[in-house]
RNA sequence: CGGGGUGUAGCGCAGUUGGCUAGCGCGCUUGCUUUGGGAGCAAGAGGCCGUGAGUUCGAGUCUCACCACCCCGACCA
């Protein structure tokens, strides 16, 4: 991609009440552009990281389930059906604009803020038999909540990305033989993503449903929302929720001696248990023919707010700083009054199938410095008068420059 | 939802005890010079001062209401 094709520019200065890092750099960059409190348009940068995100956890989800793509809308009556309609104060739902015409359609609906309530009576309608089970099920998608308090730009928003894996099976032992195999899962999606040594699982409450504890992934960050305590040597954390003496005794834990510290909640897996095939009605034959409740599980992974974290968590003096595996491209390359060289390694890289990201604007080398440490794409390569028929490497992360044969470039970014 | 703050040019900001033609920087346009860490000079374009009611001879400035956004808390992926 060349610079001069994205109608998106970078910029010098960013408003002052900006203070959430991962708002003001991503601003900044040109990755995103807000539209209300919570609810940010990827642009195309932004979009090249999210996508590389969301690869990374489909990748890994596609091990174990199989996904699709649901509606955003849902009928009242399915929320209604679960009990959720009255009691989830976040869920959002459409009125009609206007009712100009007599024949306009006036019908309400339901932005999903999460789709079990759907996808349940979906898989039920074929799945009656334990010869159907187990199914696992995901999606990666926007969800809509209406938070009382939209904030720190990708961290928590009203409207955002995220991945639900949900699972059927015949028995609770069969729901948590799958839980615990999800576990490995989502340790691989945070090690991909460069945050795996910083990301502990952490025992959280089970909330309204039928299970005690559920299981949280937390990333640790000072500009985290959760305050967790964590057992670095053991590598798991417990959500400050579950620190009380009865939870100290039922664990078997002394918090007293643990480090608290703050955190993101990057995914989350729960045994939801027959909350919702009760509520849907939804059971299966077994070898006898006995209709028994099917057992439920539903894991998540906020692909956006991973995006924020992400930029939180390794974002330097002079912008951002991409793990390789989701850098909007591999390499950014520029020439200083040089573009016809320019064009000629950027064609090269390209033929060569290496991501780049061509700063082909008619500015100044330090206006290009400057926009390249802030988008913070890993390498950053100049050709130059001075570079004659050598290229110059840098990482973002050194002040380190060498000039190399083509070949050696391109040798190096193949890896 | 409680508390605190902010809305003035595309972006970032200033605007005195109410005063006449609303400024500055960035960006943008044109020209010349410059060219390895956000260039210089010159000439331009660009405003319903968030919205609505008041007070006043006169409101960006004072009053009230509303809306939006940011921060702390409560709540939540």
């Amino acid at each position: 991609m060349r610079v001069t094709q994205i109608p998106f520019k970078t910029s010098k200065m960013v408003a002052s009440e900006l203070v959430s890092i991962n708002a003001k750099l991503l601003t900044q960059a040109g990755f995103i552009h807000q539209e209300l409190a919570g609810a940010y348009t990827m642009l195309p940068l932004g979009l090249r990281v999210l996508t590389k995100i969301e690869n990374i956890i489909r990748a890994q989800m596609d091990k174990v389930g199989v996904e699709i793509n649901m509606t955003s809308l849902a009928p009242i009556a399915n929320w209604q059906q679960s009990g959720r309609f009255e009691t989830v104060d976040v869920l959002m739902k459409t009125t009609p604009a206007n009712k100009v015409s007599a024949q306009k359609n006036t019908t309400e609906y339901v932005l999903s803020p999460t789709h079990e309530d759907m996808i349940t009576p979906m898989i039920a309608e074929g799945n009656r038999s334990y010869k159907d089970l187990p199914i696992s099920v995901y999606q990666i998608q926007t969800k809509f909540r209406n938070e009382p308090r939209a904030k720190s730009g990708l961290l928590r928003g009203r409207e955002f990305r995220m991945k639900d894996l949900y699972s059927f099976h015949v028995s609770e032992a069969d729901l948590m033989r799958f839980y615990e195999a999800m576990k490995p899962r989502y340790s691989a999606i945070y090690e991909k993503l460069g945050i795996g040594n910083d990301t502990y699982i952490t025992l959280a409450s089970g909330g309204d449903f039928t299970t005690e504890y559920s299981h949280e992934f937390q990333t640790v960050l000072d500009s985290g929302e959760d305050t967790i305590y964590l057992d670095r040597e053991n590598r798991i954390a417990y959500n400050k929720e579950v620190t009380s003496p009865e939870d100290a005794k039922k664990l078997g834990v002394d918090f007293s001696k643990l480090e608290i510290v703050r955190a993101s909640e990057v995914g989350n897996i729960f045994p939801l248990m027959t909350k919702f095939s009760k509520a849907f009605n939804y059971t299966y034959a077994d070898e006898n023919g006995t209709q028994n409740p099917v057992f439920m599980g539903c894991y998540g992974i906020g692909s956006t707010r991973l995006m924020g974290v992400i930029v939180e968590k390794f974002a330097d003096g002079k912008g951002m700083v991409w793990p390789k595996a989701i850098a909007p491209f591999a390499v950014e390359l520029i020439d200083i009054n040089a573009h016809e060289r320019g064009e000629e390694i950027y064609t090269k890289l390209q033929d060569t199938g290496i991501e780049v990201l061509w700063d082909d604007r008619d500015e100044r080398a330090g206006a290009k410095f400057a926009d390249a440490d802030l988008i913070g794409i890993p390498v950053r390569l100049v050709v130059s008068a001075k570079t004659g028929d050598q290229i110059e490497w840098k990482d973002r992360t050194s002040d380190q420059t060498q000039l190399l044969e083509l070949n050696t470039v391109l040798e190096r970014l193949k890896i």
